[in-house]
DNA sequence: ATATCTGCAAAAAGTTTGCTCTACG
DNA sequence: CGTAGAGCAAACTTTTTGCAGATAT
């Protein structure tokens, strides 16, 4: 997460991924859109996204890059390429909507109803019995989502909100935990 | 107060529920909530509602039959009996959030993504393992939501398993609107 | 060139809240 | 009777939009 501080440009910092040139901005070059500075930095941002960041985090973090964004440009970039598929737009509660790029593969979430912290998981067992349970209805499973909703079972009392940094917590079984 | 001082008698098939006295209503006062006039109305709604209304449609009904009803109220009762379990709140996307009444069973849908028809289903097995999974991770499944998008098999015959704990509820239910 | 995009600010849309009066228990 | 609830409208939030100037192809 967290980007080098740079306007645009080649920043070799991140693992393959430079504000000039990232995978998501080449989705959108090959959905013939026309790349713009301000659109190359949301698609920066989206590629380096490890978490689901609403609009305002995601102006928080392209502003940290180039102070010329706005917000409404953040909001009418989102909704493009969510029209183009290549972002999906989630519904975590609270009022926002969260994106993520669709080639992140395929997972699930579970929602602490309590701080919003999203923790992504993959489960074959599921992915198995969903698609029995399609088939029991005859039908062939082609896609599929799932949410949890649930609520910290040991007696943790912080409520965090701030939409800071992705925080990482303590260690997960299934998969990472991203917000 | 109340009410409309005849019984509601909506004919059809439905169920037996009149205003004063609702299955949710009940519920209300199971809660040790006080029950006013608008919230029997809004509960009486609820209970009668077989689709996922939203705040607007739901003071749409209720002031069908008590004019008196406001939007502030209708929001604030939907939002108390969340809180209480009563109801669940659901995002379809659209900017407003949708109801739905707890008890109506927790079920799932699998949409045909050829002709869009919805199927709902229930699934203990599904929620067993939803509930382990969330376990897993340290949280307690307060709620949660799965949706399948399916194809028909159309060579294949229904294997009536035994194991089909996937019971179709209500492929009746009409009324399609919504994405 | 020129159709599209952006910033800004005002407008929508949905939901919450302060205050006063009403009414449930 | 006392306290929670309801109405009304203003306040809030999140997202959209109109317009004039900037920009990619």
């Amino acid at each position: 997460m967290v980007i080098s501080t740079k306007k645009m440009g080649r920043v070799s910092a991140a693992p393959s991924t430079t504000v000039g040139d990232s995978p998501i901005a080449r989705l959108c070059v090959k959905h013939g859109l026309k790349m713009t500075g301000q659109r190359r930095v949301i698609a920066y941002v989206l590629s380096e996204a490890e978490d689901h960041p609403d609009v305002e985090e995601l102006y928080r973090r392209a502003s940290a890059l180039d102070s010329r964004i706005s917000v409404a440009t953040v909001y009418r970039t989102v909704r493009l390429l969510e029209e183009k598929g290549i972002l999906e737009r989630r519904d975590f509660g609270g009022g926002r909507a969260r994106y993520e790029a669709s080639e992140n593969g395929h997972h699930y979430h579970l929602i602490d109803i309590d701080s919003g912290k999203v923790i992504e998981f993959e489960n074959d067992e599921l992915v198995g019995l969903l698609a029995k349970i399609a088939a029991e209805l005859g039908f062939d499973l082609m896609s599929h989502r799932a949410e949890l909703f649930g609520r910290r079972i040991s007696s943790s009392s912080q409520q965090g909100d701030s939409a800071a940094d992705a925080a990482v917590k303590a260690a997960a079984r299934s998969s990472g935990h991203k917000e």
